[in-house]
RNA sequence: UGGGGCGUGGCCAAGUGGCAAGGCGCGGGACUUUGGAUCCCGUAUUCGGAGGUUCGAAUCCUCCCGCCCCAACCA
C-alpha cells in the first residue's frame, strides 16, 4: 500500500525529531503536547501549534497530550476549557487518553519545591511586587540579591509550608529559585516559582492558594507526562535555560524544548488580549463572531477542518518573523470548498427580469449540474418562470468596454435555462434607478444552449415566485490594514464595511432544506454557510465565507 | 554599554560548499453554459551589506547594518 498522504514539506523542527529518533535519544520514542491555558479561545495561530504538536507526534508513531496551563486561576475558566477541546477535536486531533492539567500536578510540583528548598535552591521572600522589580536591575544592569536570600534552610521550609496553609495574605511571599542576580537572561534572576493567590481554581476549588509560576509548572509537566519533545513559540527561547535549570536541579527525566516562529496574519489581529478586548468592548459579536481568527470564528464563517490544516502545512514552521497573507488562508479554502461544495443560485440584490414572450402561467423545472468538480453530486431541478430576479448588478442601461452580462439589445445566458435579449427597461421616475428590466426568450435555447451562436454572457437567476427570501452576511477583513498590531490603538483600523448585512436577497428553493453549517457555492459569487446560529426554516442565514475569484472586478478596477 | 533570536523575489519557504525548489500573489495566454475551476507560460544573474577562504559560497570566516523578543507575584 502506498502512502496516500502528499508527502509534507520538511521543516528544521521534524528534522530535529527525526535526529533523535535516529540516535535513540528517549529511546526513540517521541511524546508531544499541546498546552493552552484556559483563558481564550483558540485561533488560527494555535492551529499552527496543534498541527505541528500533533502532526510530529502522528509522523513519529509517537503521542500528544492535551494538557492545560492551569496556573493562573484568576484569569481561566471552564468556559474556555470546553471550547479548547471542541476547537482541537473540530480541527481533527484525536489527544485519545491523553488529556492532562498541570494543576493535576500541583502536589507533585510542591514536593519538588520543598526538595529545592532543602538543597538550597529555592527560599522564600518577602520583597513586593515593586521592591522585587527594583532588585531585578534592568536590561543592561545586574540585579541585586533580596535580603531574605540567604535566610535558612529551616526558615524559607516553615514559611513556605505556612504560606500553603494559608497563613499569609496575597503577594505578601513567594518562593524563588536561587539562580543568579547578575545573569544577562533575566529569566534567571531568582525567578518566582510560587505566588500567594486566594483565588478558586475552576478545577481544584480552593484546596490551593499557591500557584505555581509558568516555568515552573510547565517544564516539570512535561517531564511527569514524559514528554520528548516540548515545541513552544519564540519568546520562550529565553526561558529554556530556566526549563533546563529546574529539570537539572531535580534530576528528572528531560525533554527537549524546541521553539518556533508563531504565525502572524495579516488584517487580523492574534493576541488573546486584543481578541478579548474585541470581544469584550461589542467590537465583535463574540469569540465565534465570523470574522474573529478564532477556530470558532472561522468555523462559523465556514471555514473547513481540512482547509485550515491545509494552510497549516502550507505556511511552513521556520523561526523568522513572519506575516502571511490572508490571501493564502482564502486560497486555501476556496479550493477546497470548489471540490466538495453543490452549487446553488442566489440573487444577492435582486432586480426584476420579466421575460415579455414567455407565457403567464407557464412554469418549468430546468436541470442544473450540482457541483461541476464532482459527477457524483448529480444534478437538481431548478423552477423557471415568467418574472425572474437577476442581479442588479448583472444588468447595466450603458454597458462600459468589455461588459458581458445584459444591456439593451445584448444577449445573455441565465445559466441552464435560455438565451435571452434585453428589449427595454422602467426606471423610478424620482430617482432615474432601474427598478425591471424586460427582455424576451428563444425557446430554442432550453437548458441554455446557444445553438452555435456566441453569447459571451452568462448570469444567475432564481424565479420570483419560487425563490426563498434570505438573510446574506458579507463579510470582508476585520481591519483595513495588513498590521493592525503597529497601530498605537489598533481598534481605530477596524474595518467599518467588515460586516455587511442583506436582508431581501432571493435563493433557491433547494436552499429551504440546508441544515446549519452546510456549506454551497452561490454561482459566481462566493461560498456560503448556513449560519449554525442564527439560521431557521423560519429565517434563512447566510455568511459568506469567501468571494469567488473575480477577474471582472479587476478589470474594472484598472480599467477606470 | 546586557541576554536570546532572525535576515533568500510582493508574502510564506526549501536549500547546510557545486552553480537559487515549491506555494500564494501578480502579469500574459488557452479553454469555458460560473468573467469560477482547469491548463500553459512569465515573474531573484542572486540570497541584509562589505571584505576574506576556495577551482567554486546563500551555504565557511571576519566586520558591519537591520528587525524581533526579554526588566508580570501572566502564559
Amino acid at each position: 500500500m502506498s502512502e496516500p498522504e502528499i508527502a509534507k514539506p520538511s521543516n528544521f523542527i521534524r528534522d530535529l525529531v527525526a535526529a533523535d529518533t535516529k540516535s535513540g535519544r528517549f529511546g526513540g520514542k517521541v511524546v508531544t503536547r499541546f498546552p493552552p491555558e484556559p483563558n481564550g479561545y483558540l485561533h488560527i495561530g494555535h492551529a499552527k501549534a496543534i498541527c505541528l504538536d500533533f502532526g510530529i507526534a502522528r509522523e513519529f508513531v509517537g503521542r500528544c497530550h492535551l494538557r492545560f496551563d492551569d496556573t493562573n486561576p484568576t484569569k481561566e475558566s471552564q468556559e474556555y476549557v470546553d471550547a479548547i477541546m471542541g476547537d482541537v477535536r473540530w480541527l481533527g486531533f484525536d489527544w485519545g487518553e491523553h488529556l492532562y492539567h498541570a494543576s493535576d500536578y500541583f502536589e507533585q510540583l510542591y514536593e519538588w519545591a520543598v526538595k529545592l528548598i532543602k538543597a538550597g535552591k529555592a527560599y522564600v521572600d518577602e520583597l513586593t511586587v515593586e521592591e522585587m522589580r527594583e532588585h531585578r536591575g534592568t536590561l543592561t544592569e545586574a540585579g541585586t540579591e533580596s535580603p531574605y536570600r540567604n535566610r535558612s534552610v529551616a526558615e524559607s521550609l516553615d514559611l513556605f509550608e505556612r504560606m500553603r496553609r494559608g497563613e499569609f495574605p496575597d503577594g505578601s511571599k513567594t518562593l524563588r529559585a536561587k539562580i543568579d542576580m547578575t545573569s544577562g537572561n533575566i529569566n534567571l534572576r531568582d525567578p518566582v516559582m510560587y505566588r500567594i493567590r486566594k483565588a478558586t481554581h475552576q478545577r481544584t476549588g480552593d484546596k490551593w492558594c499557591l500557584y505555581p509560576m509558568y516555568d515552573w509548572a510547565h517544564g516539570q509537566s512535561d517531564s511527569i507526562e514524559g514528554v520528548t519533545h516540548s515545541i513552544c513559540t519564540l519568546e520562550y527561547e529565553d526561558h529554556r535555560p530556566l526549563y533546563d535549570w529546574y529539570l537539572d536541579q531535580l534530576g528528572v527525566h528531560h525533554p527537549q524544548q524546541i521553539e518556533f516562529a508563531r504565525l502572524n496574519l495579516s488584517h487580523t489581529v492574534m493576541s488573546k488580549r486584543k481578541l478579548l478586548a474585541l470581544v469584550n468592548e461589542g467590537r465583535v459579536s463574540g469569540w465565534d463572531d465570523p470574522r474573529m481568527p478564532t477556530l470558532a470564528g472561522l468555523r462559523r464563517r465556514g471555514y473547513t477542518p481540512e482547509s485550515i490544516r491545509d494552510f497549516c502545512d502550507r505556511i511552513g514552521v521556520a523561526k523568522a518573523d513572519n506575516l502571511v497573507q490572508m490571501a493564502l488562508l482564502e486560497h486555501c479554502i476556496r479550493e477546497d470548498l470548489n471540490r466538495r461544495a453543490r452549487r446553488a443560485m442566489a440573487v444577492l440584490r435582486p432586480l426584476r427580469l420579466v421575460i415579455e414572450n414567455y407565457p403567464e402561467a407557464q412554469v418549468e423545472t430546468l436541470e442544473a449540474v450540482n457541483n461541476p468538480e464532482d459527477a457524483t453530486a448529480g444534478t437538481r431541478k431548478v423552477p423557471f418562470s415568467r418574472v425572474l430576479y437577476i442581479e442588479q448588478e448583472d444588468f447595466r442601461e450603458v454597458p462600459p468596454p468589455k461588459y458581458f452580462r445584459m444591456s439593451p439589445g445584448v444577449e445573455v445566458r441565465l445559466r441552464y435555462a435560455y438565451v435571452v435579449k434585453c428589449t427595454g427597461l422602467v426606471k423610478d421616475p424620482r430617482t432615474s434607478e432601474v427598478t425591471e428590466v424586460h427582455c424576451t426568450y428563444d425557446p430554442r435555447s432550453r437548458g441554455g444552449d446557444s445553438g452555435g451562436r456566441r453569447v459571451k454572457g452568462t448570469i444567475h437567476w432564481v424565479s420570483a415566485s419560487h425563490s426563498l427570501g434570505a438573510e446574506v452576511r458579507l463579510y470582508d477583513a476585520l481591519f483595513t490594514v495588513p498590521k493592525p498590531d503597529e497601530a498605537e490603538d489598533f481598534t481605530s483600523l477596524l474595518n467599518p464595511r467588515s460586516l455587511e448585512v442583506l436582508r431581501n436577497c432571493r435563493v433557491e428553493p433547494v436552499l429551504a432544506d440546508a441544515p446549519p453549517g452546510s456549506r454551497y457555492q452561490f454561482e459566481r459569487q462566493g461560498y456560503f454557510c448556513v449560519d449554525a446560529r442564527d439560521s431557521g426554516p423560519e429565517r434563512l442565514v447566510f455568511n459568506r465565507t469567501v468571494p469567488l475569484r473575480d477577474t471582472w472586478a479587476k478589470i474594472e478596477k484598472g480599467g477606470a
